[in-house]
RNA sequence: GGCGGCAUAGCCAAGUGGCUAAGGCGUCGGAUUGCAAAUCCGAGAUUCCCCGGUUCGAGUCCGGGUGCCGCCUCCA
């Protein structure tokens, strides 16, 4: 079964064909670090990850690259040449590249916690000035941009399909009044490719002029082209790249090199808090540390913000926290079932086998489908009944369990388990099956207090009593 | 003003014209338990935002509303 896509660019799913057999190469749009990144940006980046990772579990060798850009983009066309990382760092006296390094790390220290694969590369859009200058002189030389003083613009008209992507029309473009007048374009559309400004922190000497600092959409262009060549196979990024930034990037990178640039373009929906958007001042822009705050983990806030499809938008409120909690706590919850049952179930080894192969095929075609992750999900479940009932075989649970840890590392929420292999927990959880056998209920509530605050919850089921981490 | 998306039980969420509208979480009954937890049994949408239409048949298609979201300015 192939896999299929939905691309943004027609419209419609489409099977997945890399340009190479059995490589991807894939770019994703990454944060601008002049800030701390929320729950709603993780989102975005676990979506890439969760296809990054789906992609390998399929096959495919993955050259995965996602930008930090740490030089910022004007606010506007008109302003002082300030932008939202110069801005930060006016604010609280620091130079843009303190700022940017200090949300670059802050960054990357969230995505360790959510357990995001590295990618091959984390380019910075700052070590790229001259791949970016490149790509600019040679869009001059083919006719597709022109000089203004210091500034470059790319010449919108040069290019016929702008707007192909988002589905904007040049005209309603110039219609909708918001793109502000500037004399120097020839063509209100037209975007900026280099500016120039001498009041600019960030500042680079180029051919252009002494003091200029790169276009709003040159860096991803440049840094795709470089490390991952002319052609790409996937570019993703949340809904709100769509336009301009990935319309740009089209247009530069395909007047540039002459050719497709990405075959696919897949965009993650926003996510939505309690029903709407998330806004500093309903003070619901949460971060990973105000989920941890909670009490959830980072696992948790990941299955929580990748269980829905990535092209619906998502509703995160706590209630919806506290279920996918719960909803994960139960697959923890298989692992550990399946794990003892592989150990030593009795009767016959292969009980429970087809069952098995149906959740994978279940599993797999639901992933297939643009990545359904809560169909895939969904056809998880069978197993935990299988197992509650104690219904599996060994060897039928050790393909179970194999087969869940393979699918469960797909979703980033992996986890080890060693569930009946502590002779100190089973030392405990023995003195409180004699306690009870005692009636010794003070004894037996302490020691499940005990093990509780070891992380270890009790079961007492039909066969005696077990136990796991929580 | 222009472009696009979404709207399914308390919550999250699948459903790509046709059996009784997946699944999970939560809730409420019951079983079990020393009390719990876990587990088991049972209960939940005469109905898929509203109004029309197409069709033998629509949550699924079309038209019109309403609400929310994104873009048209950097933004996941």
């Amino acid at each position: 079964m192939s896999f299929n896509v939905y691309n943004s660019l027609s419209k419609t799913k489409e099977p997945f064909r890399p340009l190479e057999d059995g490589v991807v190469r894939m770019y994703n749009c990454g944060p601008t670090v002049y800030n701390r990144q929320h729950i709603g940006n993780f989102r975005s980046f676990l979506f890439a990850d969760t296809l990054r990772r789906w992609l390998e579990y399929s096959g495919y060798e993955v050259r995965q690259v996602m930008n930090i850009t740490d030089v910022g983009h004007l606010l506007d066309d008109q302003d002082e040449g300030e932008d939202k990382i110069e801005a930060q760092a006016k604010r609280t006296q620091k130079s843009p590249k303190e700022i940017a390094d200090e949300y670059a790390q802050m960054f990357l220290e969230d995505i360790a916690q959510f357990g995001v694969l590295e990618p091959l590369a984390r380019p910075r859009a700052t070590e790229y000035i001259p791949e970016m200058v490149e790509m600019v002189e040679g869009l001059i030389a083919k006719g597709n941009a022109y000089q203004v003083g210091g500034d470059v613009y790319f010449d919108v008209a040069s290019f016929p399909p702008y707007g192909r992507l988002s589905g904007n029309r040049v005209e309603d473009l110039v219609a909708g009044a918001r793109i502000d007048v500037n004399e120097d374009k020839r063509h209100p559309a037209d975007f900026a490719l280099w500016k120039s400004d001498p009041r600019h922190l960030m500042k680079w000497e180029t051919v252009f002029g002494p003091d200029g600092f790169p276009g709003w959409h040159i860096e991803c262009s440049a840094m795709a082209r470089k490390l991952l060549g002319d052609r790409i196979d996937v570019h993703t990024g949340g809904e709100d790249n769509v336009f301009p930034h990935h319309e740009c990037e089209i247009a530069q990178t395909e007047c540039f090199t002459g050719a497709p640039f990405a075959t696919y373009w897949m965009h993650a929906k926003f996510l939505q808090v309690d029903g709407g958007k998330m806004s500093k001042s309903l003070g619901n822009v949460y971060t990973i540390d105000d989920v941890k705050e909670k009490g959830y983990d980072p696992r948790q806030l990941r299955y929580a913000l990748i269980r829905g499809h990535y092209r619906t938008p998502l509703n995160f409120t706590w209630e919806s926290m506290k279920g996918a909690a719960a909803e994960l706590d139960n697959l923890d919850d298989l692992l550990a079932l399946l794990q003892r049952a592989a150990e030593g179930a009795d009767g016959d080894p292969g009980a429970g086998a087809e069952l098995v192969q149906e959740a994978q095929a279940g599993f797999e075609a639901a992933m297939n489908d643009d990545l359904n992750v809560s169909q895939a999900l969904a056809a998880l479940l069978p197993l935990r009944r299988q197992a509650l009932e104690n219904a599996f075989g060994s060897e039928a649970a050790k393909d179970a369990l194999a087969f869940l840890e393979r699918a469960m590392a797909v979703f980033g929420i992996a986890r080890e388990q060693d569930a009946g292999s502590d002779a100190e927990i089973d030392a405990l959880v023995a003195a409180r099956t004699q306690a009870r056998a005692d009636k010794d209920w003070a004894e037996s509530d302490r020691i499940r207090d005990e093990l509780a605050a070891l992380g270890i919850e009790v079961k007492d089921t039909a066969g005696g009593a077990t136990w796991r981490r929580k």
